[in-house]
DNA sequence: GGCTAAGCGAGACGGTACGTCTAGTCTTGGG
DNA sequence: CCCAAGACTAGACGTACCGTCTCGCTTAGCC
């Protein structure tokens, strides 16, 4: 979104960093007081005090800059706790996603997924700044494990990945029940047995 | 949405069941000539040559009328194809509707799924006219798989399906790989390992 | 409006004149409480509780349903007070009227009056029930007038007619200054003088 | 209307007075084309190709958009006629009025006047902007007359005025003969006996 | 006493315009 | 070139009535 950031300025008055960051404060804060859909670019100008202009010469829609904040909100996809097993530490992390999407991050998530749907710009803007961030820790987790023995060699890491992680975005987004820790643990398992090496059957 | 269909009509000319259902096509054609946002009431109005009226007399809004018209379009959760064994009968589901997301219904229920998230009404709708109808027949599935033998017995089945249908719902919205052939039946595969009786390991 | 009332009824079931009235009343009702312009036939019809298509078989328009309940309302044209001078008589009169406008006479005159002047046909009706008959008495005593004496042998009734009622309908529309008893009879006065018999100058 | 005209103007785009104008005009091309009923914001905004919010920004309905187009067009109140008499300037200036409500300005005078009886505001605009400011100018020339002798001392000028003006308002609006020239004479003739100072009688 | 033609209530229907809203662009004047 | 303010085009929103049109019932008057 917004491109990378580098805008070559060749002349007149550079663009306020400060403005940047309130208006991106404003469109998070407003996206959690009343909901994505009932925040527009007018209201994120009005709660920051600023021209409609000022925020259209930096993104391109409401999904652009809500989707920046929302990066912007959570830092570098963190690190996996830690632990020397690899399935262990990739677990663990299932359950912390587990535990962000029950909060505030889940709204986030669930809402710019949706918006996603019909804006491929921003569903490149997700998939490159969420999405395949996160999958390239499980992807290098999950390495990790391969190397450390018990799955199986010719494991199909793509589809390990989504074997994991889809059953938690499907209740995030169906209700047809509760992100719990007991559940995520019930997937890691089951997924888990998908990638097992098998000694013989 | 729009009730079960069932008003008590005392008095007053009856509601077109024709109206009613050149609306529901008019709905559905929009969609897929110019996608769900783009699509408005009046747009629809205008194309079936009818009265705005008549529509938001029925509807409350255009998510109730696609919903309605989608419902409309699937006829009942088609039955399963025939296999003795019940596991087979799950995979070659899992492919229908694979093949089914490629097409149109999968751009329908992508906008519509997206569309639920903002929409408690039309979440409700979805829920209970696609995701469960569907799900309960994977129920039935599974538990006569289980009685044939092979599954574990104390399988988790609400955990079970997710296995088997989440990454399919994944992919569709992600776009982070094709709903291909090959990736149904490595899920199957994968989810179906995840329910097996282990004899010993 | 409504025709003269004299429909050939050649089987069937006959219209209702008490319906007739009770449409009369509530819209008049209507008329008073909300203004004309507010009313509606859906209104009248909800207020009566009649179908809509009980008044459109009968009144081509809600000016005309409130054009008939006025005429009702008022029976026909008022005689002339008594007294033996044809002039007093019309002075009499003029205060009649006066009154009559100050009162909710006058807000029905003002509405239909406005009204008449987009609508050919209401403007047809309200000369012909309201205009007209009040002229043809008003033309009656200043021929009577005429040869009682006084008054100028090549008096132009018409004109004169319009020098003592119009000041009237002026004020009622104009807004300039009150109807009061005193005004009415400055305007005799002064219209008097205008056909009065000049002996010499 | 819109009222005076001075919007301070502290930050933002002014509004386009060219606009304004093109406004204006459209309003009175079409009410002269189709009728004052018949317009409606949606045509002016088409013929002008502007949004309606342009309109709505500036005037509150139709009316006051007409009324203000119709005040524009006549410019201020036509100075009465030259002639050294004041009496006869009246005169003059009855038949100026005359004529000119034969024509266009007799059908936009007619449908404002009867708007106004529905519309307060529009009443007093049209009092202020039309009403007034002619009656004030007879007023003068009234004034004059009676110091250039001929016209009673105890003239109620009011009622005087309202002897000239309202028969011709009185035929425009009823319909009961023409606003011929000669008519406008014996109207004349006949208020202006009502004004002579008497000598005896 | 049955037949039949209208009346009748309810309310659906195609329209038109309303007045409001938001999006995204453009135009001021000032920094 | 940035910025705040706010005008601007465009077009959908959901509502209100219009005047017409079915429906399934009365309800009179004539046979």
């Amino acid at each position: 979104m917004s491109g990378d950031g580098t805008r070559i300025t060749r002349g007149g008055r550079p663009r306020s960093e400060q403005l940047h960051q309130a208006i991106l404060k404003a469109a998070l804060d407003l996206v959690l007081e009343v909901g994505f859909r009932a925040v527009s670019i007018e209201g994120i100008a009005a709660k920051t005090g600023v021209g409609k202009t000022t925020i259209y010469r930096r993104w391109p829609n409401k999904a652009a800059v809500i989707m920046e904040a929302f990066i912007a909100q959570l830092g570098p996809a963190s690190r996996f706790p830690e632990d020397e097993r690899a399935v262990e530490r990739l677990r663990l992390q299932m359950q912390t996603t587990a535990k962000a999407f029950r909060g505030r991050v889940g709204a986030l998530v669930k809402a710019l997924l949706a918006e996603a749907q019909f804006d491929p710009e921003l569903a490149k803007a997700f998939r490159e700044n969420w999405t395949l961030p996160r999958r390239k820790l499980v992807f290098e987790v999950l390495e990790e494990a391969t190397q450390q023995g018990g799955l199986r060699k010719d494991l199909d890491i793509e589809a390990a990945i989504d074997a994991f992680y889809a059953p938690i975005y499907y209740r995030l987004q169906m209700g047809t029940g509760p992100i719990s820790e007991a559940y995520v643990d019930k997937v890691y398992e089951q997924a888990m047995e998908g990638q097992r090496q098998r000694v013989k059957r």
